[in-house]
DNA sequence: CAATATTTGTTCGTATGTATG
DNA sequence: GCATACATACGAACAAATATT
């Protein structure tokens, strides 16, 4: 039709309703799983056409950013924990700081003969004894992670009792005398959840994880845990502070 | 039948099979992607049942050493990859410096207009114009990635051409000033093979993935490229050095 | 393309030695 | 001694995927 009316607009309605949405879901005004206003409420909200508004959410559906269900309502989309990982993996304090409730659970705990290839990790001999146990990480109520973690008893006597008294690896530790660890190598690639993996991280067997294995080692260097972990892909990203 | 008296054998025969044809790929005997003998010879050359052979490759594949595919043989698994990322990465000399035979193949290369996600990850505006290139990444001739490059056309203008005249972003990015990049933010996460993927690196639909999302920016903090890569699950490993 | 041979995968069955209670 | 369970080892036949002619 005719020209430019209004004002030489450089960003389109949409997208500034877009970007206004993604602020308010980014500052948590909108929590994950939260319906949106309705198409109706929010075009009467920016006063525009609900065609617009629809525009605005077909885009924010597109980043993964919503998901909408006919005759129900738009919905906020689950999403990923961000999850840094570097030389320090503190996975309490990981979340606390990114707003979340975190929570572990031990889902056993043995005390066995080490592998040759956990007895090369830890640098002792094989078949020295290890405390291994098996847990799950969560993250408000979500599993997230299910990981195998492997400590030296020979080097860290008490480690299987400290473990099970505490909530954290980190606490554990402490108790035997590791006052500070760090990562000294972490090795990460793409596997598919078997039955088990997938029975404790409420997905489907053949989901994509991701799967860490690392050494943290006390301030001497000598290592103190050897641990793989296996993230759900679609419920964790995984980022690399530059 | 049973004329023989079996002497007190400490150790399995197929344990001390699977040890002999670890032996033999220890030593280069049988290479990487090298077919060993058939499951009848084995069994005529250790003169046991086909079964016990089974046992022993059996073993070996648990150990993720061979790989067997029916109808056609059991091959030495072709060992993963190691990829070092970190602040710097430089996909050529990390293999080069593994003494693999780095390759890279470009598919695609268009300039378009940068959706709102793109642009922000490179800090431009919205429609601004970028170089898009899609391409494989190839170990001694063996897909390992596949990924998907985006260049601020704005801010680089020429890297197009530069991109289709040399083999790899960095001789490209020289070409057009920025002397030197580093990565300023890292993304990982796991999902599955689509179509598109599983073709390109000769995997099948639904294998699992490493997706990796990263900004490059040069030395002034500009971003100067905004990339996603998929790599091969089992084809390769991220390591990150403590 | 089709027929054939090769090779691994699966499922029966048989037999022996060893550890356990 | 006996019953049971388990790991090891051999034999035969067939199914299914692949390679070759």
């Amino acid at each position: 039709m005719a020209g430019d009316k209004p004002k030489k607009r450089r960003t389109p309605i949409w997208q500034a309703i877009a970007t206004s949405l993604r602020g308010d879901i980014a500052e948590g005004r909108y929590q994950s799983g939260d319906r949106l206003p309705t198409e109706a409420e929010l075009s009467g909200r920016f006063d525009v056409n609900r065609h617009t508004v629809r525009h605005a959410l077909s885009a924010l559906s597109d980043e993964g950013l919503v998901r909408t269900r006919r005759g129900s309502g738009t919905f906020v989309a689950a999403t990923p924990t961000d999850y840094p990982i570097g030389q320090r993996v503190r996975f309490h304090e990981n979340l606390l700081a990114a707003g979340r409730h975190p929570e572990k659970r031990l889902l056993q705990t043995v005390t066995r003969s080490a592998t040759p290839r956990e007895a090369r990790a830890l640098a002792i001999a094989t078949g020295d004894h290890i405390c291994a146990c098996l847990g799950l990480s969560l993250a408000d109520g979500r599993p997230i992670a299910f990981f195998e973690s492997m400590f030296p008893e020979t080097r860290l006597p008490g480690i299987g009792q400290a473990l099970q008294q505490t909530l954290g690896v980190t606490q554990a530790l402490d108790l035997v005398g590791v006052a500070d660890y760090t990562r000294v190598s972490t090795r990460l690639t793409a596997v598919l959840a078997d039955a088990t993996q997938a029975l404790h991280l409420q997905i489907s067997e053949g989901d994509p994880l991701l799967r860490s294995t690392g050494v943290n080692a006390d301030s001497q260097g000598n290592p103190v845990e050897y641990g793989r972990t296996w993230f759900a892909g679609d419920r964790v990203t995984l980022t690399l502070d530059g």
